[in-house]
DNA sequence: CCGCTTGTTGGTCCCGTGTGTGACACGGTG
DNA sequence: CACCGTGTCACACACGGGACCAACAAGCGG
């Protein structure tokens, strides 16, 4: 049942103006209460603040973003056209860290989700109309028009993984991103591997237009330089791929006794053709991982030994960092972070 | 390299005022052409669209927003203190659903996570604030302060889900959801394990606070009004908790012979018990899930028979019916929707 | 006692748009 | 020729709140 005396305070939203009358005070002091107090004697504080609290006072947000031309917003840019993001539980955790830090510092988050160029026009419009302080963008692609649009509109932004441009080793301070550390990570694995002694290590690759894809095969490298090419075969980040990628490879090269293998999702495909196929893991097989998604990874048969990175941490260091920017008077740019990754050993190495 | 010749309209953003000034008309002629050109002759409504374009005027969104009290955007807010949320593929589904029928309306989606009681002051403040037109909300716990609150301020909000006090038969007006017909679907389920010939068939459920697990139980009941106690085990939506319901079911009821499994991820997990332990499936037994989240249902061995819901759908329909709602002067509610699902037949069951 | 400094406070203007209210021109009608 | 309805347009106000500036009081040193 509704209330049956309806307060009539509740559908006209009290302003700053009413404050002020009930406080027996000017709506400049008024004002200057609500954010912060500084420069106002106790008494009158304390009478603002329970006029306040006795209306329900609630500050109109759009009434301040006009006049402080600032609107205590994020857009979250995620421009992936493949239904592959929304089964890779990778972005839901980077977007949880992003939501705490955000929540802490009191701002909200817009979603805006691309896919395909004429998807462009729109997030240009959003940006150059500046209903966000600032962007944290996930550039996975190569061809990305993204790195431009934030550019041309000065908008501030914080990357999720290294952009294009900074692989190609055009490091641009203004283009900030947060990363973790693919090439070491996949050096880890390898060397891992190598370690136990394997002398056939092959590694099943993301797909080519990814940032994160290359250097996890860059790490490779570094470790095997004179592996065969046909050792690296291609994939597609999915289970499926992975299951491919190892059929592929089991024919190929019969002779494999370690695989590195780029995320964990192709992992678990490939374990799976290892299974079928009765090669034993990881007696006959060893098998390593990246990403440490905790629903894949312990799920496995045998739970697979892989590489982690802590994406809600590099979630809230993105937030960070553009905070960082937004708050600095000089509008300085933060330095890029490539947080650390490390191996976890379960069972599949 | 920037621009060596930077335009300097560029960081100046124009402003009405100065379209009205270039087209030669006054600033009120200028918003009509803006906002449609009714009421402006064409030569004028001409003169000003060029003017926009010279200038590349977008127009204020907070300046905007203060006078005509619309703001373009929609809170979609998750309630999910689990990690759950985060390694099912279900909620990123359904916001991408959401996203595209929100763009379609050029609103954007404003991602508030909820994570614990602390959190619901925050939303409290928000929703107050007036930044949002409308609210999605997926309630998904039967003790979820959401839907007082949401009352208490009047702002105009979709259920995703069947929410609480719906399922307890008291169906509000104020509060429409969109829910897929999960005891149909159930009931569905449950009658082709029957129709198989199957004579000890099993439920797995979800947790017993989420509406949705407790309408799939309903749908099994309505089928096998009599079956024992034991054949319905408790588990909590994730691939692990599938896996120890599977257990305690093989352990307590040797003969059971079919079991429907209240979603996919606890499917899976089933699945992996039974081949651990040599029970062939379908053969020994058939296993039927809910959700058909492709990921799953298509890697699993053998490939799993589910219930299809179309939750991208869903998520659009939920857009529909809230815009609906804010386009019609009248204030009326519209209708809840429940949407059909789908036996998909695969190879386990 | 006077002038100056420091600390508070209120008045006022401005942020950028939408919209109601008139004014004006035009053409048709009596 | 006077009157009036219709279509266009400009003026001015309002939306809610921040910030500058002048006014004022109190305190202090000379």
């Amino acid at each position: 049942m509704p209330d049956p005396t309806p307060d009539p305070h509740r559908d006209v939203r009290p302003t700053l103006e009413a404050v002020a009358a009930r406080a027996g005070v000017s709506r400049a002091t008024a004002s200057r209460v609500v954010n912060g107090g500084a420069g106002v004697r106790q008494p009158l504080v304390d009478q603002v603040r329970k006029a306040v609290e006795e209306l329900g006072y609630i500050p109109n947000h759009a009434a301040r973003t006009l006049v402080t031309r600032r609107n205590g917003a994020v857009a979250v840019i995620i421009d992936e056209p493949e239904f592959r993001v929304f089964s890779d539980p990778f972005f839901s955790r980077q977007i949880r860290g992003i939501s705490r830090e955000l929540n802490a510092h009191d701002a909200q988050l817009v979603l805006l989700l691309v896919e395909g160029s004429g998807d462009f026009d729109r997030v240009t419009r959003y940006l150059a109309g500046g209903h966000v302080d600032g962007v944290l963008a996930f550039s996975l692609h190569t061809d990305d028009e993204l790195p431009a649009i934030i550019r041309r509109f000065r908008v501030p932004t914080v990357y999720g993984g290294r952009p294009q441009h900074a692989a190609r080793g055009q490091d641009d301070p203004e283009l900030p991103y947060v990363d973790c550390d693919n090439r070491g990570g996949a050096r880890e694995a390898v060397r891992h591997l190598v370690s136990l002694g394997r002398r056939c290590v092959a590694h099943i690759a993301g797909p080519r237009d990814q940032v994160s894809a290359l250097d996890r095969i860059d790490g490779y490298r570094d470790v095997l330089p004179d592996a065969a090419e046909e050792l690296v075969v291609d994939g597609d980040f999915t289970t499926e791929g992975g299951a491919r990628a190892m059929t592929e490879l089991l024919d190929a090269r019969p002779d494999v006794d370690a695989v590195f293998v780029s995320n964990d999702l192709m992992a678990s495909g490939a374990l799976r053709v290892l299974r079928e196929r009765g090669v034993r893991v990881p007696e006959d097989v060893a098998v390593v991982g990246f990403d440490d998604m905790a629903s894949v990874a312990e799920a496995t048969e045998p739970p697979l030994t892989t590489v982690r990175q802590d994406v809600e941490g590099m979630g809230r260091l993105m937030v960070r960092l553009l905070m960082e920017r937004l708050n600095s008077g000089t509008g300085a740019w933060p330095d890029s972070v490539i947080t650390p990754t490390e191996l976890v050993r379960r069972a599949s190495a």
